[in-house]
DNA sequence: TGATGCTAATGGTTAAACCATTTACGTAAA
DNA sequence: TTTACGTAAATGGTTTAACCATTAGCATCA
């Protein structure tokens, strides 16, 4: 019937405050927070107090601090790299394995070669063709372009994604990727035939998506993504 | 040729070393860290230092702080609960729109009506079937019982995420549910003929589960959600 | 005019004290 | 003996005041 009493702690009130104004609007990105010892009074806090309140803040990622003169609380444009990290914290303590990891990713990138294919303009696909390029270009390095080549890979999937055109998709593939690169590094076996498929299934999903064929575009990712994690496991299980 | 040298603030030291202790598996879950007095004395930094360290542990999870004697530092089991939280955020911040939210869900849903398919158990049949008979009833109410009528939908997507047997897909899926609840309220048409057709898909993706028709319960799931959203839209749109 | 160094604003850190909450234990009443 | 209550002690929460470290801008000087 009554609903419990909250004892308010005075920091998360402050969390609270400043993290509403952010999200209403009030406080928009760029913005500067008044200093510390300015700001403690419109609180009402002490100085410690208000400091582990901004240290919350700057964890979610809602807030930038600064040192310096002219230094202080910035307030941050929203971005993914706190999901980057949750993400990296539950995938290194187990809590997502990595076939979950792999499961969910050949999901999202067929979803987004599907879309990207509806929506891609024509300065996106030459965008593609580009990257296509540099990719061919590094594999022509034979293993020492590995590395490079993986970059490359990485770069036209996250171009996919932004062409989907939808921000939720772009910034969890973006998360899913800062996880999984250092799979990719330790696991992907270092052969020159592996790096060859991967172009040709790269040439595959641009051809698809130049033709403005979503369903190609997202069963051929699928497969893409579906083979790298095959070679993961099997490199991983040696 | 040199490396910049980085300044490590005090704190971000402490966070680094407890969050290593506890990823390396030194420190389990359950385990209560020593007072702050005393953890003070050990990294050898004041009360007020130490904790602002806490209280990024804290926020990022890792642990939980009691108050009282015999309160403490208590290292928490790995959860999900920030990748909800900093998806809300994401969303919360227009930088997603209700568009791209829809859109989504549509195709999260439908993967994971596919997965529960293809691994739903005899027992998770029977849930399912337990929690379409309770929608059903809350439906005979009328408009009456259109608030637990979507509450009872919510579950039994809820429950379906947890049939795909990826933490992933639950995780992401439950995110979307909290952030997306509101809109519902706000934007769906409290009309019986709705709530009957809802019932009716969901009955449909319940058989094509029990069937363990994979891709018959993603297409569903997918119209089924694709629905839902056209009527908010058109809500909105008003 | 350009380089150098000072100044002041701002975050980072420390110390010591007191308040608020919670558990455990001991004492008194049933 | 058992139960209830109250007190003590441990622990997180908060405050205050001071000093250190970093940085942008300004003033000074060659």
């Amino acid at each position: 019937m009554f609903k419990q009493v909250k004892q308010n702690k005075a920091y998360q009130d402050v969390v609270d405050q400043i993290q509403e104004a952010i999200m209403a609007g009030t406080l928009e990105a760029g913005r500067l927070l008044p200093a510390e010892r300015e700001l403690k009074e419109q609180f009402g806090v002490s100085r410690g107090t208000l400091r582990e309140a901004l240290r919350v803040l700057e964890q979610k990622g809602l807030i930038a601090i600064r040192t310096g003169v002219a230094g202080g609380s910035l307030v941050r444009e929203v971005n993914s790299d706190n999901l980057s990290d949750n993400l990296g914290l539950l995938i290194r303590n187990c809590a997502v394995s990595l076939k979950d990891l792999a499961e969910f990713r050949e999901d999202m990138e067929g979803s987004v070669a599907a879309l990207a294919a509806q929506r891609a303009g024509a300065e996106d696909v030459a965008l593609l063709k580009e990257l296509l390029v540099e990719a061919e270009s590094n594999l022509k390095q034979g293993l020492s372009g590995w590395d490079s080549f993986i970059r490359s890979d990485e770069q036209i999937h996250l171009a996919l994604a932004r062409m989907s055109g939808n921000v939720l998709f772009s910034t969890v593939l973006q998360s899913l990727y800062v996880n999984i690169h250092t799979y990719y590094v330790k696991y992907l076996p270092h052969n020159k035939a592996l790096l060859q498929e991967n172009l040709a299934d790269l040439q595959d999903i641009v051809e698809a998506i130049t033709a403005g064929n979503g369903e190609r575009a997202r069963t051929v990712a699928q497969s893409h993504v579906r083979r790298f994690n095959i070679y993961m496991e099997q490199k991983g299980a040696e």
